[in-house]
RNA sequence: CGGGCUAUGGCGCAGUCUGGUAGCGCGCUACACUGGGGGUGUAGAGGCCGUGGGUUCGAAUCCCGCUAGCCCGACCA
């Protein structure tokens, strides 16, 4: 019997949103529930999910922020408040108009039935984002310049009805964690958005290996009500654009509409600047996009589940219980004596009794960063045959088991590098510089065209046509720094594509999530 | 929310046109052989066919409603 050519059907080439959706089944990552839109996030994934937090947690508390918990239901009037955010959420809103359910027996059938009573004076929303319930409190909670700045944040679920629904990308109700931050001069609450714009980007590139590209949304793709969207956008393997994390702006907008305001400095009544930013569960499609194979799941080490996979190998019985002895003593140094980026090691001794060949091909497809097998041939020679899921599936090396117990977090950090260098190559291979309408219109005939860097000075309506004509948006304008190659920066300045302004700013165009 | 497709044991599917109460592959369980590998054999377990109603002596199969999923569009983290 010869193996499948790739563990995972169809594959990347032939089929990508089907690859998407096979990876996290054979994986073992989420699945769809009964409830529309939305997923159960298995063991797997959610693994993924609580790292992404506490090591995110842990850099939003460095900078000076505080956990806060704040109601699930928004009165409906509050979400009134402020005209453009109101809209911009108003046809994805989940309502709660009833308070309690009553038992109804169908005579015909003899079913019970239960019927929605006890309607709601003032119906609440789902929260679809924190902003309206948050500013409330806030406005409370601050009279003095002496009480800002503040700094909060949320971890919570949020729920907005997609009408497309995808695992991970877009679901009906999310993972997330929403910054909430009053401060008293705009200077002071841009300087916010920015910091927490660049702690997103270091943290998709150091933790998540995904090079993503910083900058700012034009008028026309920010947040509804927001005077400034900073994003951090994604290449996937399909080189479609995801947006992967957004810091806003509020500016004075939020604060007026909910009354934020304080006796400042000079006595007299201000109100605060705001800001807001988020990252979701989203993060974690992006990164199964951005690094996973044909033979499924590719885990960036610092957030992987489990980082070490042990398999014995137990061709036979009377060494059995020597290989598994050998196999938890391993581990168990691993987790001792090891560490990676200041946690110990997660590791996995797999010892069900299965075939040991579908045991790693399960491991391949979760993408478990590496593979130790442990055989009684090891034993003897005191090595152990590890296995990357960076690298070839069949390709293994023996290596002295002491010597592995050394690298073990300078193997993992191989893989978190290799990986960030194969997605930057990528990403770079496949945004092209454009410095002419024509080329810029030819060059969306393609199937799967990739990125255009080009020099941009359109109004807000020349961009929605272009963006309507081609499918496409203005992902971002990239900040100074923004990480992008020099050659593709120098290539895409000049005049403006559509009105010729000489030396516009470069924007980044591409299809998206 | 518009347009198209789909819904049968854990997964993938056949059966639906030509109604007669369910079948295949994988997986699962047991045993045996095997053993750096997603192996082989034998024997088993498991579904009343998304859901509600209708037609009929009889429905997975025909008709209507609903729900969910997928793809395309508009919208969005």
């Amino acid at each position: 019997m010869s193996a499948a050519k790739t563990a995972i059907t169809p594959t990347r080439h032939e089929d990508f949103p089907e690859w998407y959706q096979q990876v996290i089944k054979a994986a073992d990552l989420a699945e769809n529930s009964e409830t529309r839109g939305c997923m159960v996030i298995k063991p797997w994934g959610y693994g993924i999910w609580e790292l992404i937090q506490k090591q995110l947690d842990v850099r939003f508390k460095e900078t000076g922020h505080q956990n806060a918990y704040f109601p699930l239901l928004i009165p409906l009037s509050y979400l009134e408040k402020e005209a453009e955010h109101a809209e911009g959420f108003a046809t994805e809103c989940a309502v709660v108009t009833h308070h309690r359910l009553e038992a109804v027996k169908d005579p015909e059938t003899g079913k019970t039935k239960m019927i929605p009573t006890g309607e709601l004076a003032e119906p609440y929303v789902i929260r679809p984002t924190s902003e309206t319930i948050i500013g409330a409190a806030f406005a409370r909670w601050v009279q003095s310049y002496r009480d800002l700045p503040l700094l909060i944040n949320q971890w919570a679920n949020v729920m907005r009805w997609e009408m497309r629904p995808r695992l991970f990308l877009r679901t009906a109700e999310f993972l997330w964690q929403e910054g909430h931050t009053a401060h008293e001069s705009k200077a002071e609450a841009i300087k916010e958005t920015e910091m927490i714009h660049r702690l997103y980007e270091t943290f998709a590139r150091d933790h998540l290996a995904i090079p993503v590209v910083p900058g700012e949304k034009t008028e026309n793709e920010r947040f509804p009500g927001a005077d400034m969207t900073l994003t951090i956008e994604a290449m996937v393997q399909d080189k479609k654009a995801i947006q992967a994390g957004t810091s806003h702006y509020l500016g004075q907008n939020f604060s007026k509409a909910q009354n934020i305001c304080f006796a400042s400095r000079e006595g007299g009544q201000e109100f605060a600047h705001t800001t807001s930013w988020g990252v979701s569960t989203r993060l974690i499609g992006t990164l199964i996009m951005a690094h996973s194979d044909d033979d499924g799941l590719v885990l960036p080490p610092r957030v992987a589940t489990q980082q070490v996979i042990i398999i014995p190998v137990t061709p036979k019985e009377d060494s059995r219980e020597a290989v598994l002895a050998a196999c938890n003593a391993l581990a168990e140094r691993l987790r001792k004596k090891t560490s990676y980026h200041d946690d110990p090691i997660r590791v996995h001794v797999d010892n069900r009794d299965m075939q040991g060949g579908q045991k790693k091909w399960d491991w391949v497809k979760k993408g478990a960063p590496i593979r130790v097998e442990i055989g009684p041939r090891d034993i003897e020679s005191r090595k152990v045959c590890v296995q990357r899921r960076d690298r070839a599936a069949n390709e293994k090396e023996f290596m002295d088991k002491e010597e592995f117990l050394q690298t073990v977090p300078n193997i993992l950090q191989d893989i978190h590098d290799s990986l960030l260098v194969k997605a930057r190559e990528f990403r770079d291979a496949n945004i092209h510089a454009c410095t002419s309408l024509e080329d810029f219109h030819a060059h969306w005939s393609s199937e799967n065209p990739g990125w255009l860097a080009t020099p941009w000075a359109g109004t807000p309506e020349e961009e929605d046509e272009l963006s309507k004509k081609h499918k496409i948006a203005i992902r971002c304008m990239p900040i100074k720094d923004a990480g992008l190659p020099e050659a593709l920066l120098s290539a895409a300045a000049g005049a403006c594509i559509l009105t010729g302004k000489q030396s516009s700013p470069v924007a980044i165009w591409g299809r998206s999530y």
